[in-house]
DNA sequence: CCTTTAACGCAACTGGAGTCCCGTTATGAG
DNA sequence: CTCATAACGGGACTCCAGTTGCGTTAAAGG
């Protein structure tokens, strides 16, 4: 009885365990960035990091498992934020730093790489969802500062505004693989600003 | 020399053959909507239609490859067209199709399957990215007439508006995880509707 | 500093996905 | 109908992702 064990890592997380999730994180990031998420195995990510493939396969067992210690990780770190004054300025710099996000050599692959591990792993979805909900609370209130200013009818869902921003990339990156550029983000921005104005997210 | 030998199901196509592609198409389809794309083999899906695993190995080669196939059957098949006379109608059925499809028990694990499988494979994605052309090519004329009309500016693109209404309900579903309901439809239509009557969309 | 044991790394092992060989079925042409 | 061979099916085989056992290293508490 009472033979339960705690997770690896939770009893002593200081200084050689730090050091191996900090390298197989990175190692991981890179990986799925590189090779996409299908053609991984942790002993790869565990060779690339460093670290023996048994540490990898204990503490996070599988892929998804790895992925989404990742994304809370990626939840933690904040984004700089930008004040334009204006909701359609705010709104164009969201959708032009997702942009370039989503068109970045590195970055692009990799967030292609996490969603494609959430849809395949509830757990990872979880992570995914907590990490975007994160995201989305920190644009949020370009939004809200917007009603004040009466630049928006009250009763607008800042989060319904955001995701409008986002998503019309985010399909291009998944589904329709059409190019994700400038234009294409400066339209977004737009179309969600238009919306927004005529009250099309008021809840 | 020239030992090419041509791809099994291209000489003899008739018969036996079609019946095999029939039932390992339909078992991909059970397979995917039921277990997800990752937790998939050719050799469970070739037992499901009653078919040797070698068989399924020889035509398709890979899970993604067989995924290829299925798009490519699925864009064949073509989609009940609506008309309602206005712009915003038409937007909004689309809409709803789009929301029954990805919120049905079977359709939406399926959608979600086959996308995954594209960010995983060139030759998928490729398949999925003409399957959703075809879908926006039909969907595309009931803007065209609302030009004629004049509810929208000339100019405005067609296949951008289709994209406006569609993208909400895929970022739910990939990347959110919000509920895909009847409310949230009708909110992406309305704003792809407004957004296109200001302009937004105009190349 | 000393002790306990969490966490790690190496190497041997295992199971199942994917391949190969070869005999059988039945398509399509003449 | 007959023939050549495309396509299929069963089963043995291979290879590597993931597991297990055990000895080693070092974190945390005293």
């Amino acid at each position: 009885m009472s033979d339960e064990r705690p997770d690896p890592g939770t009893v002593r997380p200081g200084g050689r365990t730090a050091k191996t999730r900090e390298a197989v994180l990175r190692a991981a990031g890179d990986a799925l960035a590189e090779d996409g998420f299908d053609r991984l195995d942790l002993a790869e990510i565990a060779r690339r990091a460093g670290v023996g493939k048994t540490t990898a396969y204990r503490r996070w067992g599988t892929v998804p498992g790895l992925v989404a210690d990742l994304l809370t990780e990626m939840a933690a770190e904040s984004l700089p934020r930008t004040e334009t004054g204006t909701l359609l300025g705010d709104l164009t710099a969201q959708a032009r730093l997702v942009q370039s996000t989503l068109s970045d050599p590195r970055q692009g692959p990799l967030f292609k790489a996490l969603i494609t591990a959430a849809a395949c792993d509830a757990q990872t979805a979880d992570a995914l969802h907590r990490f975007y909900r994160t995201r989305t609370d920190e644009w949020a209130p370009c939004v809200t500062a917007a009603i004040e200013r009466g630049e928006v009818p009250a009763g607008t869902d800042p989060h319904e505004v955001i995701r409008a921003v986002s998503a019309p990339l985010y399909y291009r990156l998944l589904v329709d693989g059409g190019p994700i550029d400038q234009p294409t983000a400066d339209r977004a921005a737009r179309a969600a600003h238009t919306a927004a104005k005529a009250g099309a997210f008021t809840s």
